[in-house]
DNA sequence: TCACAAACGATCAATATCGATCATATTGCA
DNA sequence: TGCAATATGATCGATATTGATCGTTTGTGA
């Protein structure tokens, strides 16, 4: 066996296990010790993977972020008092009893602050929104079935008999990438995927999205503006985007960020 | 067993629950009480847990009791290292890369302490599980979609035409209240229908029963013996119970007891 | 307070892993 | 083919990790 293959399998398997002994390479590559350590000594050096006694480990030093206490770590801080504010006003429409739907994303998640005190059946195909709400919250939770998707924190099956057919809301919370005179786009055809599926099981679509998204495009639309009952943003927001709104028949909400920030900070602290 | 591995396998253990006995890191792992003292001892220097008397503790000091701090509070403690044993064979019974399907419960959920250096693709309907894997491995996890029923701690729709349907797998893994003559029993309504989704998505059917399940009955039976593939269970399992089980053609494991363990029963005898 | 058991820390022998070296096999090239 | 360069495998002393066994400390309950 070659070197260059030798270091595939080995790359591969430490990608697969946190952690791969040299024995276990041994027997993968039907090679000797010796090979094995040099390999490990070469790829260790090109910062391949992380050399320790015994054997390898993946090198990738975040290891378990992304899920639960810091759902989405890396935009959580983005303009998060303005996300909060929009999922407050969005929860403000939602009245106890009234079922509801929450597409997994980062401003959606927010909702779930405001949810703490409610008893809703919620459906959402995001994992963290739905572990949040077990712990935190009294609503009635329910989830899409399929593979949880590590990455963009959903979950998402492949075929189309899944239990979302069966569930219906009266209205669907749903956040995007841009949003245009052309409609919702997305950035992910995965996230694609996913709201295309819940977009049909509620009465009103209810879309999430800071001012800074109306100035962002994408390639991916997702339905047109028609589609769209209410879009709750920011005031940030400019006056022809609003025209825009209004002349497809959008309602708009414009979420203040006002000293009510300060009640959410504390309220988390 | 190496010492990342440990590492890993003891910090999942101290989130799952806040602290952790120096003898259950030994049940887990398999190795002699001063290393894990010594591991424990690296890893409170990192800082990655804190060291307590008898054992170690979850870093994090604000631990929110829901869900995931104590799955199954009430049963988690009984029997706890003899559910481990069980649930260590089960997995060892697996292959990398071969899905398998773990239906939720108090001593299935101990498997997960084991496959966290594995990887393969399970299918679940308990959320403790979906959520642990999760964040403790690497492995491709599917979830069953519904509404989450907290007490019971497993995911249900009341349609047959969910995802479980499209996932088929080598092994089934659950475990039972009762496992008698006329076969595998439950007393929870909604565990019978949860199970009975799953049990015809595998090949095989493997039952994790500690042996007291062997002298207890219940309402509502699942299905006969005859269609248990393997049951694994403690060396508490009497003759008879062992020839009933011959008889019908099911494997039968039986998890060796750690020196721990013997001490225990020795106490209590 | 005292006795007792559990938990701990230190030590040491056994084992596993490592690094270096050398012999052998394979490859590339003239 | 012959030769050099490189890769590989084997061996062995050095080093690190592990498990067992002390004596000591800590916590518990009479």
């Amino acid at each position: 066996m070659h070197e260059k293959e030798r270091h595939r399998i080995i790359l591969s398997a430490v990608q697969e296990k946190p952690v791969v002994t040299v024995q276990e390479m041994v027997d993968l590559t039907d090679s000797s010790e010796a090979t094995i350590r040099r390999d490990i000594a070469a790829l260790h050096v090109q910062k391949r993977l992380r050399r320790v006694r015994g054997g390898a480990e993946a090198i990738s030093p975040p290891q378990f972020i992304g899920l639960a206490g810091r759902p989405f770590s890396v935009n959580e801080t983005l303009n998060a008092a303005q996300k909060r504010a929009i999922a407050r006003e969005a929860v403000e429409l939602c009245k106890d009893g009234e079922p509801i739907i929450i597409n997994g994303g980062t401003t959606t998640f927010q909702m779930v602050h405001f949810l703490t005190g409610r008893r809703m059946p919620i459906f959402t195909n995001s994992f963290p929104i739905a572990e949040h709400l077990l712990k935190h919250s009294k609503n009635t939770v329910m989830l899409s079935g399929g593979t949880i998707y590590r990455e963009q924190n959903i979950i998402l099956s492949p075929f189309d008999n899944d239990v979302t057919r069966n569930f219906y809301a009266r209205r669907m919370f749903m956040g995007a990438q841009g949003l245009g005179p052309l409609g919702l786009m997305e950035g992910d055809p995965l996230l694609i995927q996913a709201e295309q599926k819940l977009i049909d099981q509620a009465d009103e679509l209810v879309v999430l999205v800071d001012s800074s998204k109306f100035r962002k495009r994408s390639s991916l639309i997702l339905c047109g503006l028609s589609r769209i009952a209410t879009v709750i943003t920011d005031d940030g927001i400019e006056d022809r985007e609003a025209k825009m709104l209004e002349t497809a028949g959008v309602a708009l909400i414009v979420a203040r960020k006002t000293a009510s920030n300060k009640e959410e900070s504390s309220l988390q602290a």
